[in-house]
DNA sequence: CAACATCATTTGATTAGTCAAGTTAAAAAG
DNA sequence: CTTTTTAACTTGACTAATCAAATGATGTTG
């Protein structure tokens, strides 16, 4: 009874990356006063905004609830306006947040990339997101309800 | 201004992938009623008990405070026992975790390894792998407290 | 038009984690 | 021996999420 299939070894090294680099992440993005999560959401509004909480939730893989109380903390920080619009909430950035943005994505983004460009040629990086590509695409398939 | 230097690509990747298969993990371990942070701290007592907190939360890259909390729930789950031993609290495994996870451990590794045996061959997946420990390697020594 | 149905969002209870300040136990110093 | 130091652990305030039950907003129907 050992902890090793390949697969399982390979699962461990994703879950204690990610979780890593997510802190890290998250230490590097004090200086604009925000943490990855927020980030990461803020970046999906300023591409699809402006959009729905339901759509939101969609992009971020995060449930509706999960999707409400972050917002409210976003709104609250003054980085974004919902309008209720039907039966629904329509998302978008303020320039507060535009503003930061604009500084703020560069570097992140080039912070992000370090942890690739630093160990691994640009051949190397294509193999490990196509293997990852089609890693996540195949388990978002799965997911499909069992009828 | 677009989101995609490719190491940004892949860092979404990771997030959104492991994002997800956790999610499905914890769906998938209900039947054991645990959660996969909680079979993974169990994991991590069985193969080096008896432990202290400290190196426990080395292990699974969570803070002081973070496994001192852990440990309270699955305490009073009966997963686990602790015992005050010189400054110490020294862990172990109660013969109930122990059943449990002689049972939920083929079941769960087969799971996590379903992510990629069932999408990659052999080769790939050790391609996967070998490329993830540089990354994950590198981003530990990054780690360092800069002098 | 009041009652119902429906879809989007919110909320209460819980897990999981962070940081930083507070305890506690044992050792070293006075 | 009491006092101070130090290492290990806990705790308060907070972010982030989940699930499932409750609200809100808008249509539809008797």
């Amino acid at each position: 009874m050992r902890n090793n299939t390949l697969g399982s070894l390979i699962w461990l090294r994703l879950m204690r990356f990610t979780n890593q680099s997510n802190q890290m992440s998250n230490d590097f993005l004090k200086r604009f006063d925000m943490t990855t999560a927020q980030f990461d959401v803020l970046m999906q509004i300023r591409i699809y905004q402006p959009l729905t909480q339901m759509e939101l939730a969609e992009k971020v893989t995060v449930t509706q609830g999960g999707i409400s109380r972050m917002l409210v903390r976003l709104e609250k920080e003054g980085y974004i306006v919902r309008k209720q619009d039907w039966k629904t909430k329509t998302i978008s950035l303020t320039d507060k947040a535009e503003s930061i943005l604009k500084q703020a994505m560069p570097e992140q983004l080039a912070f992000q990339s370090s942890f690739f460009e630093d160990v691994l040629n640009e051949e190397e990086q294509k193999t490990l997101y196509t293997l990852m590509t089609r890693v996540h695409k195949y388990s978002q398939k799965r997911e499909l309800p069992p009828e």
